[in-house]
DNA sequence: ATGAAAGCGCTAACAT
DNA sequence: ATGTTAGCGCTTTCAT
């Protein structure tokens, strides 16, 4: 660990600008010279410091990477498109996992900015409450580029990649109503998050189009989890005019139903038809076919790593431009949204 | 971004070592001075470069943690653990991810070492295979303290944290046994894998320890898919000498086994008892109780991140010795290894 | 209690 | 084509 570019240079009878230039590629340095360079760096297996070379050169090539949970795949997924874009432009990845808890994520924050990063690709925790004023200011003031990845932080414009929740809605629902249903429900996310809203309104949009008319009592508020959208699909069955169909605002939600329905006897789709938000691999992998819109999870981590790259190289030091893409979903047909009389 | 200690120690009228006195609360510093100091730090928004505080210090309070699919929740797992003792010891994390390359993982290796990071936590996409050699140079090489989780790099020694295969399959095929089932199948995993080959081994102990003959047609060789699981599983079915249960190797194969039974119309348990190792949460949520063997793995990033605080803190440059600690594995029991005559 | 100065390992003009 | 030198932003003796 202690082999540096001076013992090198002594190893190799040279000039330390002289290794510099050989392991830079940079300038000129004779043929024979750069073998006797490059011999001494393999005897004394020598690495260079990226941490001087940063220092000297006031630019890391690292950029940090925020999310809520890193045990949750679609989380696993943004990062997995992150890293195969930052790996071709030799980008390292900082880690930071903030467990949806807003205080660690500003921590999280402040400690990038620390090890000089050059970018923030960040999944914000953050939803409508009021912390937000404390921690817009923290992000704004890092003077440091940030994309945000499918979130939302109100009152404020950020560089971004998000999913068109209200198209993936729409889609859905009007799917279903081309199969002839009219009955259809939603169970909705939690309705301070933007998906969530964004997703209702897409629901509404739907029946809107086709005429028909929208039922408050078929719009359930949940929560993403599977345990209230298991007590929901319950109530739901109870109804006595009863939906054909359900709109399912998140893929944790859609398991929830399936244990209702299972509980209930309820067969996919001829009792109740049913489209999710998002997919759940495994139910496909043990051949229960639940349709879905599938929002290109690795494809934002993409999309959103090349843009910080955009950013970066555009080389503005105060950004002049909000960049902004949204990614269309895609609606996965698997049978479970038939009409079946 | 361009505001440095001098600049602080400029705006508060001190020298640059007093500033970074109060920086880091070491020598003595007079209360008055500390205060403008802490009031220049503020107005002027600075945040002290980690950077340079590495160079000067030779040491970078950032460690390294590869893993071959960071989309895969069990890594996801490992990893919110190690971030949590990370955090709780203020060390950042630089992540990389292999999708299970060798190349790519040596090259990560290579990275880490630029980085001077303090130590590396490692879950080794390695098998048996011949690359092995320089693969094995690389991280001896390293002059950096490695862990490696759950993994097996042959031929030589390392500090890691691992689960004790051996016991988990043992305890499940013990159930299996102690529901009055004899005629047990196992589907293994890929055999050039050290779990794959622990679970064998601690299925055949079971046999054993009760007086079981091994018979050869029960032993499946698997490879970690669903898809192989699924085709040995119907195989499994069409056999004229039926095993009652079947012990399997891995929850993704899990998932290939319920996809066959439930297109033979096989209950379980009824027609077939079955554990698997590993849980697969959202069988559970649906409401499918399959038993697994489950494996503490936000433990093992714990406890492998613990491993490596030790190891650095004993701050010898030298390791004088290898740490291994081995987790036992929990069974848990959902209903599917009762034996139904 | 505070300051001056050397040094961490590298890069990048500037000389030669 | 190669060497000299001055930083990069911080920590850390050593003085005072």
């Amino acid at each position: 660990m202690a082999v540096t570019i001076d013992d090198i240079a002594k190893a190799a009878g040279v000039s330390r600008a002289t290794v510099s230039r050989v392991l830079n590629d940079s300038g000129y340095v004779k043929d024979e010279t750069r073998k006797k360079v490059l011999k001494a760096i393999k005897e004394l297996n020598y690495t260079p410091s990226a941490i001087a070379r940063s220092l000297s050169k006031k630019k890391t090539n690292t950029i940090g990477v925020v999310v809520p949970e890193i045990n949750n795949p679609f989380f696993g997924e943004i990062i997995k498109g992150v890293n195969q874009v930052a790996d071709e432009h030799n980008l390292n990845l900082i880690l930071c996992n903030t467990d949806e808890d807003v205080d660690k994520e500003l921590k999280a924050l402040k400690l990038l900015k620390e090890q000089r990063i050059q970018g923030i690709l960040i999944t914000p925790t953050s939803t409508d409450s009021d912390y937000n004023s404390e921690y817009l200011w923290t992000i704004e003031n890092l003077g440091i580029p940030v994309v945000l990845i499918d979130g939302h932080v109100k009152y404020s414009n950020f560089n971004g990649v998000f999913i068109d929740h209200i198209k993936g809605a729409y889609d859905a629902v009007k799917t279903l109503i081309d199969e002839g249903h009219e009955k259809i429900a939603i169970i909705t996310g939690r309705m301070d998050s933007r998906p969530a809203k964004e997703r209702l309104a897409g629901y509404k949009k739907a029946l809107k189009m086709h005429n028909i008319p929208i039922r408050e009592e078929y719009i359930f508020y949940g929560d993403y989890t599977h345990e209230k959208a298991y007590k929901i699909t319950k109530e739901i069955l109870k109804m006595k005019d009863r939906p054909t169909a359900i709109f399912v605002s998140s893929n944790m939600m859609v398991l929830g139903c399936i244990k209702a329905f299972d509980e209930e006897n309820i067969q996919i789709p001829k009792d109740m038809a049913i489209i999710g938000f998002d997919k759940v691999e495994v139910l496909n992998i043990i051949g229960m076919n639940i349709s879905f819109i599938n929002g290109p999870t690795i494809e934002m981590g993409k999309t959103a790593m090349n843009m910080l790259i955009d950013i970066l190289q555009s080389g503005k030091t105060t950004e002049t431009e909000i960049k902004t893409i949204k990614l269309l979903p895609q609606l996965v047909l698997k049978g479970s949204e038939k009409f079946i009389e």
